[in-house]
DNA sequence: TTGACAAGCTGAAACGTTTCAGCTACTCTT
DNA sequence: AAGAGTAGCTGAAACGTTTCAGCTTGTCAA
């Protein structure tokens, strides 16, 4: 009872060679005769032999897998980046490992060892969900596992990172507010403390802002700028504390689209009459953004080249041919233009 | 150079023990005496010696981790069981490596594999992933991980499913649709065809519906049903199909959000005004839910509990405590009302 | 007829753990 | 004083692969 699963021995004995051509066998070495490969495959395939990868990871020390770590795997733009990832990984032969950090630092750091601890080859980190400070150790850890970071900078160096220009997309996301009109431009930015990259994603958007507020010749009061936490509820927060301000925004730009759904049910809650009394803009482009009335005009991210950009790189990486091309590889977002923000008056 | 990691072996010679007795020390046996414990625990700390755990799966031919494979990361929905799932599975000290098959059937099956040649100890399957014909084979492949199904049901024995009673929550769904004044309620389906659940998810909502209108003496016009994919794009198309009927719906149950959100979309587009000439309710509650214009009444999903009890359950599986419970447990939906099923009129 | 060379195969040593049957050196009983 | 018992430790055999240095044959050039 309870046999265990088929074995490389098992293959052997029943079809009398060596183990060492079975394995031969599996792994397409060029040595074995036809004959013998022949008899050899058909074993396996009656005995229902699977390798066991668990052995052969120990031996070889590779996990023909890679790790990823979102930091939020409820927010769309994510899944959608994670989507792209897994298919490049697949059509390259390689497996995908997802840990969420759920917004928790600390856990991000945990998620790594759990990752790491399995084997994976390579690592790729989306958005804030591993601080440098967590990085660093593991980098050190021998094996030397390739990372990749997406939206997201590391100072350490051999971490690649694919970015979105995101200073010059907070720049066109203001102007078109601004070119539609709008004087009195918000802005709500990512959380602007904690151990978050300072490169990207969120001080770039925030000055984006400010570069196309002043360009405009439009004062840019910090006082309309307010922190949240790339989530629902905290564009909600920062929007509803921005509207009670004496001089209110006319407009927003949210860093993220989650936090414009947010802010837009704030506004509605302050009664006031989307888009009429307040236009926004949101960020990444997640696919409800499309369906939300108004229709939210945002930036749309590249997420699904992102994705598949980490998957080719990452193989490379794998593959040993190392520091191949830059360390920061730039994509541009695209200003999609719904009902949000019309014309103003 | 390419120094390999510390090992047991490592360890063992600087603290000057057998690797035995190191490996005694890191999984907390009994035996070991207070001074050599601390003093192997300190070179463990100084070293920076990290347990390989692979070679530790091979021999225990554990993983301490579960697989888990979604349908579709994409949907929020599953987004926030596997939320649930990963906390009650880290609070367990399981790890869980996430599959999506996107959709694809084929895929669904080759991620098993994938996840199990990595040896998890157990396996959740949430949604259409996973066809039963794919599920089989697997189940027979020695080493018996068990499985636990959310949302779907297989026929396959020893398969535990966590289940919301959908036949009562479409009724409920449809129920409240006739409360409010609706007399034509058209209803958008899961995909009625393909190697999916039939006794979940799908045909279920479809009865429950049936039942509300007889009950309520309104004719149950097979014509009013329109099969989607659970995706914004099926209930978009399906919607739009209803709607350009000689008698089209005042009132629409879809099975999900994202379709029921589509809808909302066709709906638009076709000239509607909502949710004057068209009431919608969704299924799930997704966080969107909420924000849309007019927010979406839906039959809430007790997401969170699903992921949460079959971490529960998937634990005490793989613990062996074997059969435990019935095979099949039923969570409730919960009808939230909000502004997309005003009285009618 | 010899030797060189290659094609095809095998034995055995890893990889880093866990585990279990011993082995010491004590401390108790009696 | 002898035996039994126990606390604390170790050696070595697995787990299922990969890999590499050989070992046989057989072929062919000289």
């Amino acid at each position: 009872m309870s046999m265990s699963r088929t074995t490389l021995k098992d293959v052997a004995q029943e079809a009398e060679v060596s183990i060492a051509t079975v394995s031969a066998v599996v792994n397409d070495a060029d040595w074995v005769s036809d004959g013998t490969r022949a008899r050899v495959r058909t074993t396996i395939e009656s005995m229902g032999y699977r390798p066991n990868r668990v052995a052969r990871s120990l031996k070889t020390r590779r996990g023909d897998a890679v790790g990823v770590i979102v930091s939020d795997l409820t927010n769309p733009f994510f899944t959608e980046v994670v989507r792209g990832l897994q298919h490049g990984l697949r059509e390259r032969g390689l497996s995908l490992l997802l840990a969420d950090a759920d917004h928790r630092f600390d856990l991000g750091g945990a998620q790594l060892d759990v990752l790491l601890d399995k084997q994976v080859d390579g690592l790729v980190v989306i958005g804030d969900s591993v601080p440098e400070a967590a990085l660093a150790p593991h980098l050190r850890r021998a094996g030397r596992v390739p990372v990749v970071a997406i939206e997201r900078t590391y100072d350490a160096d051999g971490v690649h990172a694919l970015v979105v220009d995101s200073e010059r997309a907070g720049y066109e996301a203001t102007r078109h507010l601004v070119a539609r009109g709008y004087s009195h431009v918000g802005h709500v930015t990512g959380p602007l403390d904690g151990p978050g990259s300072t490169t990207h994603g969120r001080v770039p958007r925030l000055e984006g802002w400010r570069r196309a507020l002043a360009e405009a010749g439009l004062a840019h009061d910090d006082r309309l700028v307010a922190p949240g936490n790339w989530r629902i509820d905290g564009g909600h927060a920062a929007a509803a504390h921005l509207l009670a301000l004496p001089e209110p925004p006319d407009a927003l730009f949210c860093a993220n689209d989650m936090m414009a759904l947010g802010a837009m049910a704030a506004a509605r809650e302050a009664g006031l009459s989307l888009p009429r009394d307040l236009a926004v803009v949101g960020f990444d482009d997640v696919p409800v953004a499309a369906l939300v009335d108004p229709a939210l005009t945002t930036m749309a991210m590249p997420k699904a080249d992102l994705g598949r950009a980490a998957a080719a790189l990452v193989r490379r990486l794998v593959e040993g041919g190392d520091d191949a091309g830059p360390a920061l590889r730039s994509f541009p977002a695209r200003l999609v233009i719904r009902a949000s923000t019309p014309p103003k008056r």
